[in-house]
RNA sequence: GCCCGCGUAGCUCAGUGGAUAGAGUACUUGGCUUCGAACCAAGGGGUCGUAGGUUCAAUUCCUACCGCGGGCACCA
């Protein structure tokens, strides 16, 4: 922000203390009436220069002073530099935030990032708690995408493992129609089943199932039929959920893959001893002690590959396919331990791996337990969102008269999706989530149909004014306190979704959406805007127009969507 | 046992090496004859888990402890 500014800050602090280097860290305040920026530049170098944090400041405020941009500059509290900017130089600094609005186009010749979320099982409908993976995965990728990179979005599914032997002989001994016909929830019934007779005194189902899943890595033709059904069934329904939560996938290559190319990552293993023998035969990563990290199983004890195998097979496939510059993977904390093994071996194996970051989000459960398949103790993700459109539809057919759009069902749609997923991305991702349906579908407060109602606000002021696009008047007199401060907010865009993506936190972007509703609809109430004079007007409109673009921009990031009337 | 994450208002959560730690919710009030009241404004509510340390300045960084969650070889 405020490049010219910041040069000659830089340079008149470096003269007036002869000081090499330095450069002054200017912020927007957190609080109103601390000015536009502010630094605490007099502090940091009160003990360096040896006077004191006041004079210090004193001293840069004077020389600062007479600069074309400042309007305003005091000594503060301790040592606090605050500095009001003139007009002119505001409005001409909200042109990035205008920028900011539209998505910059790939970056010719950059090699591509990859983003690995959802990751979901087949064979079992998505749980409540898929949505972490999917939801934080989309909106990263889509703010590495909307800031000029290229980005792969990738979905590695579930399709291999011990679970569809198991499958298949739930499908055998209690099955009731051919496996093409059956839907995703009869298919979890299958499985449930299977671990109730377990439980219930059979464990030699778990001995059968894991012979057939050998045949299937064997290449047994029926059971690679029956695999492929299944999983067609798992994609159509995936495919439908998707759609409804705007996220979409480059790749969608399962676990099955890379049945082939693990040979040879075994062989390379083995070869340079970085696999050695560990107990009953199996084949194990042994690291460093001042790593702290213990062993990694890469092959069973009877021979059969691991997640740890494929994971390393599905590196180096990304590697020499893709040439990536960035890997990141998002998943649930308690897979960390598993991706550093990963990429420690990766090291041993001296392969040279590009950026890469398991991005962990915390863990969701019930207030009573722990959610599981294998006892069918699931909520599931389609339910809570048929759960979030109909109470919607219910809040919009209770205001009656006062409804405006013209779409109900889209609306309640937007707003159904729009709140659960707002509720995950408003919070840290690293925090742990015990479900709660009322909490998960909150539409009061701090959640998504505030954004949309700010929006739909705007936009309708804007439809009032009978203006489309109003030009951002070049200076201004002066601003009113509700002006500077929504000014001020809207400056913050640009800055706030490059952190978002560098941090990999979509939920910053999301709380600055929220304080930006505030400050719009605070700005909204303390001043008329279509029925100002001529020049209040103009700027006061051209405000409205930006916050609507950026709430729409900055919703749309986290795979939201607001309407123009509701 | 070892390792990792979390602990902030009654509840759910933001936040930061810096000025008086903020929202939502709940509770108490005020504001529609005026651009959308799904809104705005005001009020009460805090030993920032505990104890030390570093610093001009710590809720923020470091150490220990307590509580909760997770991980630690044949699941993914």
């Amino acid at each position: 922000m405020f490049d010219a500014l910041s040069t000659e800050a830089n340079t008149t602090v470096q003269t007036v203390f002869g000081l090499e280097g330095i450069s002054v860290n200017w912020q927007p305040p957190r609080e109103d009436g601390h000015g536009d920026l502010m630094t605490t530049i007099a502090l940091q170098l009160a003990k360096k220069v040896g006077q004191s944090p006041r004079d210090i400041a004193q001293k840069i405020a004077a020389a600062l002073a007479s600069s074309s941009s400042i309007e305003k500059i005091e000594v503060a509290g301790a040592g606090y530099v605050n500095v009001w900017l003139k007009p002119a130089v505001l409005l001409q600094e909200l042109k990035i935030t205008e920028a900011a609005c539209t998505a910059q186009k790939a970056r010719k010749g950059e090699a591509p990032v990859i983003v690995e979320y959802s990751s979901p099982n087949i064979a079992k409908p998505l749980g409540i708690h898929h949505i972490l993976s999917t939801i934080i995965g989309q909106s990263i990728a889509n703010l590495y995408e909307h800031l000029g990179y290229y980005v792969i979005h990738w979905n590695y599914i579930a399709d291999w493992g011990v679970q569809f032997g198991k499958l298949s002989v739930a499908h055998r001994h209690w099955g009731t129609k051919s496996i093409q016909e059956y839907t995703l929830d009869e298919l979890l019934t299958l499985y449930v089943r299977f671990h109730k007779e377990v439980d219930a005194g059979k464990p030699e189902l778990e001995e059968e199932a894991r012979k057939e899943f050998k045949k299937l890595e064997d290449g047994d033709a029926a059971l690679r039929t029956f695999l492929d059904a299944v999983v067609a069934t798992t994609k159509i329904s995936l495919a439908h959920l998707y759609k409804r939560l705007h996220v979409s996938f480059d790749v969608d290559l399962g676990e099955g893959f890379y049945e082939d190319k693990m040979a040879p990552v075994i062989e390379e293993g083995k070869r340079t001893k970085v696999f050695v023998e560990g107990e009953k035969g199996a084949l194990i990563t042994n690291f460093a002690e001042s790593t702290g990290l213990p062993p990694y199983m890469i092959v069973k004890g009877d021979g059969a590959t691991l997640y740890s195998t494929r994971d390393l097979a599905q590196m180096r496939y990304r590697i020499d396919t893709y040439h990536p510059q960035a890997i990141y993977i998002v998943t649930d904390i308690a897979q960390k331990l598993h991706f550093e093994q990963l990429v420690a071996t990766c090291k041993q194996l001296q392969w040279e791996i590009p950026a890469f970051e398991n991005i962990l989000f915390g863990r969701m459960r019930f207030a009573d337990g722990k959610m599981s398949t294998r006892t069918g103790n699931i909520v599931k993700l389609e339910e809570v969102i048929e759960e979030g459109v109909h109470r919607a539809a219910h809040v919009i057919s209770s205001r009656g008269e006062s409804i405006q759009t013209d779409d109900p069902k889209a609306l309640a749609e937007m707003m159904g999706v729009g709140a659960l997923v707002y509720g995950v991305l408003s919070q840290n991702r690293k925090m742990d989530i015990v479900f709660d349906w009322d909490k998960c579908l909150s539409f009061e407060g701090n959640s998504a149909p505030y954004l949309m109602y700010t929006h739909a606000r705007a936009c309708s002021v804007l439809r009032k004014a009978k203006v489309q696009h109003p030009k951002m008047p070049k200076d201004a007199h002066t601003f009113t306190t509700h002006e500077r401060t929504l000014l001020s907010k809207l400056l913050q865009f640009p800055s706030t979704i490059e952190a978002a993506r560098t941090e990999h936190l979509p939920h910053t972007l999301a709380n600055y959406l929220y304080q930006l509703c505030q400050d719009f609809n605070a700005f909204y109430s303390a001043d008329p805007i279509v029925t100002a004079p001529e020049a209040e007007r103009n700027l006061r409109l051209a405000l409205t127009s930006l916050t609507a673009s950026v709430l729409k921009t900055g919703a749309e990031l986290l795979t939201l969507r607001v309407p123009e009337r509701m």
